[in-house]
Formats: structure tokens, C-alpha cells, sequence
DNA sequence: CCTCGTCTTGACAACGTTGTCATTTTTCAC
DNA sequence: GTGAAAAATGACAACGTTGTCAAGACGAGG
């Protein structure tokens, strides 16, 4: 980091100039409770509805309250309570959008239950690494709890590590599993297979895939998906069909490369790349070798990122209900923080298929 | 929010019944002064680096924290220092690359002096609703300093507030404009002169225009670069081919619309917009009406998107060092909170055209 | 050897809440 | 009315730090 130039100035330790309007001390509980006239007890009651006051001490302390413009002090009541009021949203350095649209939706919950959020992107870390910045953010900031988003909600290691802590978590993954945390997600399998269902509509037979980073698990699902769209259409399952992938731009055209190679006969008709990202990868390939989508060629993703409008031809996908997916999350690990019992629970929210062109004209 | 279906268990109030490993408590500042046979107050001088312990103490209260896994309770810091570590970064619902990229930055720079990072998005607020929601944060969460996005950065009335609050702050943003407080941003004219001057050497004469939003200061200085690349090379400034947009994809797309529509003659042959999101609005309606690009029109961008790269053909576009911006904000952020006087002081870290094929062939 | 600074160190009171438990008031059934 | 349970309220001690201020230790200069 470079060094700001600073213009030295005649007194380095003198405050700033400015006019600093008195800053007014924020009102303290005692002072609600004394022009409330009832104990502070009362009016810590009061603020945090635990009930057994009557209504008119309410009223009171409420107006008391706001004509002090009371606020409780957050670290006072951190400290007093043993709670943080924090959530922490972890994640791998996932697709940007992805994560802003589950930034919004935790926030939003959060809000609304005057909990803040702590995010932290664990991209570059290995899985050790992540789990002493765990027991770091249990301990110093004292988390009440923690979101996982994919693909770390499916870190058996990670897991093990909160569940034994005793921190309440829930996971935001389409893979329920074994684990009995909540679990809120898309039917990813269910979204590949009408995905690939309107492809075969279309009059499509020879429909490729590429797949997704195996450590997501909804590569998997997405695969499922597809392999069973083809069986219930009796269209065989070829290998050469396949190929891997793990989600990066640069495998859709690698992808599309081996695939658009095969001998005209073989060739496929249509690719289902698992994500937008490399499906965006597979129309580069095209447009740069002349391939004409959707005419020689139809092209779809998942995921609905925001450019998967801004291409041409606009990319068809699954838009999943990504930030409906975060404040559900939220809303579980918050129910959970007030005590309800949610083990096992399971959510699932349906992703929608997104037509665009470049599977073919629009009115079909 | 649809609640989540659970399943009834025969004791609803019953904690889960996972074996929970007596969750170790958190060693205190007085075990560790315990420990160390010292008193607390010198365990807290230690830990917060405050000097004037002598070296043989020092040391034996670090092993002796370092024994119990000591580290301070942020929520009792945070009410006895009245300094809450905390920062918090405003921003508009910009960009989410932009924002993903603002947030790694800031947070690089906060988990190296353990402050938490707050992160608050007001992309859908009025101002009004933005000052109501800063003084919560001031007073509930007690903020110790605030970071600008842009273009909150550029917000008169926001500046104000915090100014009169006596909150330090840091703004994001390429306009120092004459607000007091340190500001760290690209300089937008700079880099803009340097893309229109590199078209201009690949032999264009007719260059188009897509403005930006004109809340941003950014928009303004783009424009500028490009008005002076045009004027040194003595190629004349026209009006018709600078079109209105506010940085959406639909505004490039309805800018390319306006510019193409142009008599053969006076119909430009390159088209800067003033950031990627309206350049891929340009290549998408290019795309659509069958134009060549670049052979037919050439078109750039600002800001270099991740998705700049993945489109056919690659846009050309200018890369903003948007972590290190931000991690330099935060640094001065911090630097100010622990005292230092930067009051002026104006950082400008340099960006880089990056040619791709939507200006032409690469190797020109 | 004394004195006067400077460096170290510690005792103790904040900080602004919530938790615990005792006390007072209200309610209700008889 | 009476008694007993329930509801409402309050006193006071946590919570785990930092800030303040005073006291002790140490060195240097006379």
C-alpha cells in the first residue's frame, strides 16, 4: 500500500477546523427510565418485548423513549446479554451477482430484526484456514450464528466444526443431505430437467452437457436433471456428450470446443452448460467460429446472472430466486436464535426457465 | 415468507438432541492477568499495544494469553473504549462486481486491524431515508467511520451529515471536489483521454459518445477526457454523437440505436460509452441489426467488468483498480480513527486501457 | 544520598445494558 | 372478604473491557 502524500500542515496534531456541531450524547436507558419514571428494568422490558408489562407503563416508557430518541446501546446489550446480535454470512469467492443478490436477501431479514451482518469471503482460503477464522469470529465477535452459502454449506468439515461449537448455522445449498441443520435452496434437479425438457420441446435430440465443479452439488443435481429429461424422452444418454467442467467461463469453451469437434453426424444440436458463466463461454466459441446460434446451435445456462440478458443472442436459462432463497435462510437462523426448533427443516423454492434467443425464436 | 413446514417432535421446547461438546468458554482478560500474575489493566495495556510495559511482562502475559487462547471480548471493548471497531461501507446498488470488488478491498484492510466491517446498501432509498438510516447506525451500532461508494460519495447532503456528526470519513469517488474529507478514486478523465486517443490512433474519426448517469461525478469526467482526446487531435466535437444514458445496459442499447440511425455519412465508426454494462448494450443491438464488430463499428467500454471478456468479440475497455482504491480507503479511514490528520488529502491510483478484439485486431 | 523526573504497574470506577430474584400490586375464585 | 396465584415492577449484581489516577520502581543529576 502506497503511502498517502500528505500536505504537511503547520500543527500535525492539531483536530481538524471543523465546526464540530456538539455531538449529541445519545440518551441512555436510565434517563428513559427516569422520565418514564419506572426503573430502568422496566424499560429494558419494554425495548425488547418480553411482555409482563402492563399497557400504560408501556406507553410511557414508549414515548419517554422516543422523545429521547432513544436508541439501546448495542455493544451494552452485546455485552450484557451474551449475544451479538451479528449473524455472519460465509462465503467462497462465488459468481459476484450471486452473492450480492444473497448479501440483499440476508439483509433484508436481518434488518428487520435489528441484526447486523458480518460478511466473509473465504475465496482464497483452505479449508483450515477457514476454520480458524471460524473460531476466531466465535469467539471475538461472538456470532449468534452463521450462513453458509455453496459451496461451503456442504463442507462436512466446516459442519462438524459449528455443530460442535454448539453456534446455530443454516446452510443455503440445493443438497439437503445427511446434515440436520436447515437448509433452504432450488431444486436444481428439477430446474435442469424442465430446462432440458423444453429443449427436447423444441425438436432437439442430440443435446449436450457441460458439467459444473463437482465440489458444488448442484453439479450433480443439475447432471441428474438432465440425464432424466433424456430417459423419459427414451433419447439415449451418450458419454461423449458430456464433459466436465467446474463452472469458469474458460470450460464453456473448452466445452464447446470438444464438443462442436465431433464429426457432424454426433455433433449435438444444443448444449446445456451447467451455469451461465460457461455458457456464456460456449456463444464466445460460437461467435468466434462462426457457429450461429440458435440456428446451428441452441445455448443455455443457469443461473440468470444479469448479462445473461446483455448477450446476443440473450442467453435462455434458470433464474433461480436467489435473494428469496437468503431471506429464508435468514428468517431460519433467526427463528432458530429465538429458540424455535427447526431441525431438519428443509426449504425448498422453485426455479423458473427463462427463454431467450438463444435457443431458438422466442414465440414457438 | 413462507414459513417453513416442520416437523412436529414430541418436545417442541427440547433442545436439539446433538451431543454439544461443553463449549469451551472464552478465557477473560482476568484469567489471562491471573495467569500472568499481573493486573488486569496491564494484560489490556499488552493487547492494545498502548507501550510503556517492559519487555519482561509483556512477554509473560503474551505466552500466558496465548496459553488460554485468549482474545478480547469485542462487545466489552466496544462498550468501555466507546468505540465500536467497526466500519461501515455505504453504497449505492451499484454495480455488484464493483461493490463484490469494493468489499474485498475495504475488508483486506479491516481484518488486518480486526475491525468488522458493516456493509450497507441503499439502492433503494431516498436520501431522506439514507440520513435516517446513518444516524441509527451512529448511534445503535456506533460506527466508528464511514466509507462512500459512489455516488453517495458525491452526496452533498450525506457529506454534511456525517460532517456535523463529527463521524470520519472516506469517499470513493474520481471528483475530490472540495468536501475536506480524504478521498480516494481513478482518475476517470485520464483514463478516458487515453481510450479515445488510442481509437484515434487506429484511424477513427467519427467517434460516438453514450454518457453516463449524470449523478455520478464519473460521468462528467469521462466525457471530459473524451471532449480532450477529440480536441488534440483537432478532430471536431459534435453533438449528435454525444447521446444521454444513465450506465444501464438499456442505454447503450437505445444510444447504439440513436448513433447507427445516422445518415451513412455522419454515422460514427467507434463508440465509446461510458461504462461496460451500455458498451454491451452497444455489441448486443450491433448483434442484433447484423452489424460487424469491429470491422463495421468499433466499440468500448469503461471499467472492465468481469463479463467484459466474455462476450464476443472482447470488449475493450478501461481496468479500474477498484480493490486497491478501496483497501486505500480504508486505510485512510483507519489511519484517521487513530488520530492521524489527512484532512485534504486526495488519492488517485492510475488505470489501464485494456485492448480487446471489439476495437479491432489485437496486434495493430 | 537525596531529589526529581520518567517508566511501570495496579486499584477501581466507569461503560449501558440484561439476568436474577425479591417485592409489590392486581386478579380471580370461592 | 379472603387467600392464593399471577402479573407487574424494581434493586442490584453481573458482563469483560478501558480510562483515570495514584503509587511504586528506577535512573540520572546534583
Amino acid at each position: 500500500m502506497k503511502p498517502a502524500t500528505i500536505k504537511p500542515t503547520t500543527k500535525t496534531t492539531t483536530k481538524p477546523t471543523t465546526i464540530k456541531s456538539a455531538t449529541v450524547k445519545p440518551a441512555t436507558i436510565k434517563e428513559v427510565a427516569e422520565l418514564a419514571k419506572v426503573s430502568i428494568k422496566t424499560v429494558s422490558r419494554v425495548m425488547n418485548d418480553e411482555g409482563n408489562v402492563s399497557p400504560a407503563t408501556r406507553d410511557m416508557v414508549l414515548t419517554a423513549a422516543q422523545r429521547l430518541n432513544y436508541r439501546p446501546n448495542m455493544a451494552a446489550r452485546r455485552l450484557a446479554s451474551r449475544r451479538s446480535f451479528m449473524i455472519c454470512l460465509l462465503y467462497d469467492k462465488a459468481a459476484s451477482d450471486y452473492m450480492v443478490e444473497v448479501q440483499f436477501g440476508v439483509l433484508e431479514r436481518c434488518d428487520a430484526d435489528h441484526y447486523s451482518l458480518l460478511i466473509r469471503p473465504c475465496g482464497e482460503m483452505s479449508t483450515r484456514q477457514i476454520k480458524q477464522t471460524l473460531e476466531q469470529i466465535i469467539q471475538q465477535s461472538n456470532a449468534d450464528g452463521f450462513i453458509l452459502g455453496p459451496p461451503l454449506a456442504d463442507n462436512k468439515s466446516i459442519i462438524n466444526l459449528l455443530q460442535q461449537r454448539g453456534v446455530p448455522f443454516v446452510r443455503i445449498s440445493q443438497a439437503p443431505k445427511k446434515a440436520k441443520q436447515p437448509c433452504v435452496g432450488v431444486d436444481d434437479t428439477q430446474a435442469a430437467h424442465r430446462l432440458v425438457s423444453r429443449l427436447i420441446e423444441k425438436g432437439h435430440r442430440r443435446i449436450a452437457m457441460i458439467r459444473g465443479n463437482p465440489k458444488h452439488g448442484s453439479a450433480t443435481d443439475r447432471l441428474n436433471g438432465y440425464r432424466r429429461a433424456l430417459l423419459e424422452h427414451d433419447i439415449p444418454i451418450r458419454d461423449e456428450w458430456i464433459v466436465g467442467g467446474s463452472y469458469e467461463f474458460e470450460d464453456g469453451v473448452a466445452g464447446a470446443e470438444q464438443l462442436l469437434a465431433l464429426p457432424k453426424r454426433r455433433r449435438p444440436t444444443a448444449i446445456f452448460a451447467s451455469n451461465d458463466h460457461m455458457a456464456l463461454g460456449v456463444l464466445q466459441y460460437a461467435g468466434a467460429s462462426g457457429i450461429a446460434v440458435p440456428e446451428e446451435l441452441a445455448v443455455c445456462g443457469f443461473d440468470d446472472i444479469e448479462f445473461a440478458r446483455f448477450v446476443w443472442p440473450g442467453l435462455t436459462t434458470v433464474n433461480q430466486p436467489i435473494r428469496g432463497v437468503a431471506r429464508t435462510a435468514a428468517d431460519l437462523l433467526i427463528r432458530q436464535l429465538k429458540g424455535e426448533y427447526l431441525e431438519g427443516v428443509s426449504i425448498r423454492l422453485p426455479a423458473a426457465v427463462v427463454e431467450r434467443e438463444s435457443t431458438g425464436p422466442l414465440e414457438s
